[in-house]
DNA sequence: TAGGCCATCTGGTCCT
DNA sequence: AGGACCAGATGGCCTA
């Protein structure tokens, strides 16, 4: 075998056993290089290259050519394929780091009567609104209106909020307390205040809706918020 | 059975 | 170069 391509597959064996493949002869060619140019290496005596023996060598060195190619190529896949698990299991954690996030989350807003958990979307919107109408029955109690003291009237985000029904999951927003049942359809419009989440345009949940209610807040927000529903 | 939600995989892009 | 982030695809599970 010439010195040079003995090295070559010397070098795939070697690339087997490390993880750092960079620089790494990936295909014939890269060995072809290495080997010598036949009329360099033609010696008087030497058998010419159309004896038996010649092609013999030739298809010799094919055959190792061809493995090393095979060879390297396996080790590429492999390594990509390392490259892709450690990835996985880098996005699975960083999944699971931001569920643990929204379980947080959920954890500090009002639950509703089923301990029915919010799906990801409504615990987001839920959030944004609860925060909203935290936000604003402050600036009620700091402005003195109707509605003062509800710093101290608000209750603990565990209590539970009335509502005409378990929010379905499968069940649209627009449907969550719509009905005529609903103290939400009697309550001045959300709309009526720009800064209301329900005013935003591309808010897909509106008055009515469960998400829009918070327990324990003071009822004259519903004069300047999202519904609210009384707490019973 | 259809539709919604979710977890996971995957390849691409951006950032450090 | 490697990691973080993102969006699309896919398949499983559950419910109406």
């Amino acid at each position: 075998m010439p010195a040079p391509l003995e090295k070559c597959l010397s070098d795939l064996d070697c690339a087997s056993s490390s993880s750092d493949l960079s620089g790494f002869l990936t295909d014939e060619e890269d060995c072809a290089g290495l080997q010598p140019p036949a009329a360099a290496s033609f010696r008087l005596g030497d058998a010419p290259s159309n004896t038996p023996r010649a092609q013999d060598d030739e298809q010799e060195r094919r055959r190792r050519r061809g493995r090393a190619r095979v060879r390297s190529e396996a080790l590429l896949h492999s390594l990509r394929r390392s490259r892709r698990v450690k990835a996985n299991d880098r996005e699975r954690n960083r999944m699971h780091n931001l569920n643990a996030a929204l379980d947080a989350l959920r954890s500090v807003l009002p639950s509703f009567p089923d301990d029915t958990k919010l799906t990801k979307i409504e615990t987001l919107r839920f959030a944004y609104n609860y925060i909203w109408a935290l936000a604003e029955t402050l600036r009620l109690a700091d402005q003195g209106l109707p509605g003062s003291g509800a710093r101290e009237r608000l209750l603990p985000p565990q209590c539970a909020p009335c509502l005409p029904g378990p929010p379905s999951p499968s069940s649209d927003a627009e449907s969550w307390g719509s009905g005529p049942a609903s103290p939400c359809a009697a309550a001045a419009s959300p709309l009526s205040d720009p800064s209301s989440p329900a005013a935003s345009e591309d808010f897909a949940y509106g008055p009515g809706d469960p998400l829009f209610s918070f327990p324990g807040l003071p009822k004259d927000l519903l004069h300047t918020s999202p519904c609210f529903i009384p707490y019973h």
